[in-house]
DNA sequence: TTAGAGTCTCCTGATGAGTGGAGAGTCAAG
DNA sequence: CTTGACTCTCCACTCATCAGGAGACTCTAA
């Protein structure tokens, strides 16, 4: 199967597969007479398992070492548990970033509403006209 | 003021500050003869601005936006406030996504607790070794 | 006068995950 | 044999926000 075909049947972009190849997430079987990557079927669960992973919000380092742990035979369900709680622990940490921020311009904008004469008190004060 | 005073009175390192001024965020009054870049201290309250602004998650680009408004002649108390609240839609957005996939990841390694023959389940089901 | 500190412009790289294009080569059908 | 689709490599660019360094110039203090 050459490049187009695997990007056809698996939807994703054939720069793309270019890319994940140059990266080492998604061997090639080798190369045709004239220079062209050849793939097999294999490929194709193995984007889907690309696209699930990084749906979870894995990065493709991330999804290259767990392909990495697979392709010595073993299966990355460990690693993958491992890296998926990791995952959940930085979404919290972003989460409770944000729960912060947001509570900060929210104070913000219910000052200028409860008391508009101070015309964005701790935003704007210093910066004169 | 040159541009090293500059930085050690606002805390702002000197590529920084060039960088701000090749952005037009921070206009410098003119150059010396040498061709240094010189500054008034207006700029320290816009330093302060920019990173307030910074801090609240606004982007370089929304607080030019903002300091045209305010260049122009007119407070952007307005514009930042339509600002803020755009922000905070966004974190809202970002945090339901977050919390969406928390919930995913959350789900797949309680199932992977509880029935651990599935080995990943949903997970690497078309990945065989 | 000289040393050293400060500043200038320009170039490169870093992060992540690609996208776009140029120019050349390959392949299959008519 | 030709045409058009496909693919190749290589390079640049995207988004944001700078950081690092080379090589040259300017300014200040002793």
């Amino acid at each position: 199967m050459k490049i187009g075909a695997l990007a056809s049947r698996s939807g994703v972009p054939v720069k793309t597969l270019r890319y994940y190849e140059e990266l080492g997430l998604l061997p090639a079987i080798g190369r045709s007479e004239g220079g062209y990557r050849l793939f097999d079927e294999d490929s194709l669960p193995r984007l889907e398992f690309i696209r699930r992973l990084k749906a979870l919000g894995l990065s493709l380092e991330e999804i290259q070492s767990c392909l990495a742990v697979h392709d010595a035979g073993e299966l990355p369900c460990h690693d993958i548990q491992v890296m998926l709680n990791h995952q959940i622990e930085r979404i919290d940490a972003r989460m409770k970033e944000l729960h912060q921020l947001r509570g900060e311009l929210q104070g913000l904008l219910a000052d200028w509403q409860n008391d508009p004469t101070k015309q964005g008190g701790v935003i704007c004060p210093n910066l004169k006209v």
